[in-house]
Formats: structure tokens, C-alpha cells, sequence
DNA sequence: ACTCTAATTAGAAGAATTTCTAAATAAAGG
DNA sequence: CCTTTATTTAGAAATTCTTCTAATTAGAGT
């Protein structure tokens, strides 16, 4: 869906630390859901956001899901951010 | 409102695209509203929510309201999503 | 004061978001 | 194959968002 389902996906606090907690390694779903005082159903929905948004990739290991930061879409919003700002671009 | 105020009022692509027009110079709402399919009520609600997050700041000219870019409020979403990204902060 | 232009606020309808509990799926191990 | 662990999907309630039309406010000019 494009950059439109990115900052979408950024407009949560909750997905927001989410990522924020991706940046230092990959984390399961589970490990996530014990930063917050959420049940894991609804992380499950924030994680979805963040799937679609390409903000975060999937692997799966045995029972556990892994979760990893796509840097390469972070990337796209600092760019959509930063031409928002630029008066020659 | 901080933050999240700023990262909810850039999750809307109309609310966006008035970023990207003030960029370039100040615009009055009106100016404004007529880059859109909307009405003019719609669009001073998205106004208004770029305002609460101080991406914008209105002036008064005559009968007319000229918005301007905040680009200070713009850099704190891009040290915000900076910060998502690198692993030392 | 009246009128015109510019824009907002109020109120309401419909859609989307956030969250929960309960049920379902998927892999691993005995 | 049954059980356990990890996580998701389904369905529902409460809230928030987006948009409209109608009414209101604010300033400028006559």
C-alpha cells in the first residue's frame, strides 16, 4: 500500500516503540508483548499494521514468530519527512 | 501534545499534501482549499489537527487565515524516526 | 449598521481504529 | 495422536476520524 499505510503505521505510540525495540534485534512476538501491558491479541493487530506497511518482516522458528525492522521503509518515510521540508525537491 | 500529536497529523495524506504546498510559502486556508476535492469545513478540521501538532502556524490578513510551515516541528518527526533507526540512541 | 468575503464551529452520519474475550491454527514433543 | 506452547483470527464494544451541510464569527468596505 505504499507510503500512506507507512505513516499510517507510524501514528501509534505502541507500534512506534515497537520498532523502536526492533532497532537493537529481532524480537518474538511474544518478547513484544511483554513490554506492554496489552494482551497478545492486540499487539497481534499493531503487528499486522506494521507487516503491511513493510515495516517489519516476519520469520518463523519453531512456534515462535520473529519479528525484524525493515530499515529500508524507515528509510522511505525519513525521505517523505525530509522532502516535505525541502523547497528544491 | 507532544510527538504523537505530530506523528497522528502526518498519518493523513491530505494533511500531508498541505505540508507539501506551504513549503514552497505561506498559503491562505482558502488558497489552500482549493487544491482539494473537499470542502472548506473539511479541510479546517485538517488544519486544525496541523495546528494542535504545530506543524503549521496561522496569521491573520484581512478576512484571510495564512498558514505557515513549522520546520522546526517537522525536524522533531525526522529526529524521531532517526532515532527508530539507529541502534546507539 | 449592512453587506460581502473568508473561514470557522456545530452537529450528525458513516467508516475506521483500538481493544477485549473466546476460538482457531501451527509447530514440537512425548 | 494428544498435549503444550506460541501466536493468530473472529467477533463485538467503545472510541475516534473523516466528511458533509447549516449556522456562526471576523474583518473590510460602503
Amino acid at each position: 500500500m505504499g507510503i500512506n499505510a507507512v505513516f499510517e503505521a507510524l501514528s501509534h505510540p505502541v507500534r512506534r516503540r515497537i520498532l523502536a525495540l526492533l532497532k537493537n534485534g529481532p524480537l518474538s512476538a511474544g518478547d513484544l508483548a511483554g513490554h506492554f501491558d496489552l494482551t497478545k491479541p492486540t499487539l497481534s493487530v499493531h503487528f499486522n499494521k506494521l507487516k503491511e506497511a513493510e515495516l517489519v518482516a516476519v520469520e518463523r522458528r519453531g512456534t515462535s514468530l520473529i519479528y525484524h525492522l525493515n530499515t529500508s521503509i524507515l528509510e522511505e518515510a525519513l525521505a517523505g519527512l525530509l522532502s516535505l521540508k525541502d523547497p528544491e525537491t
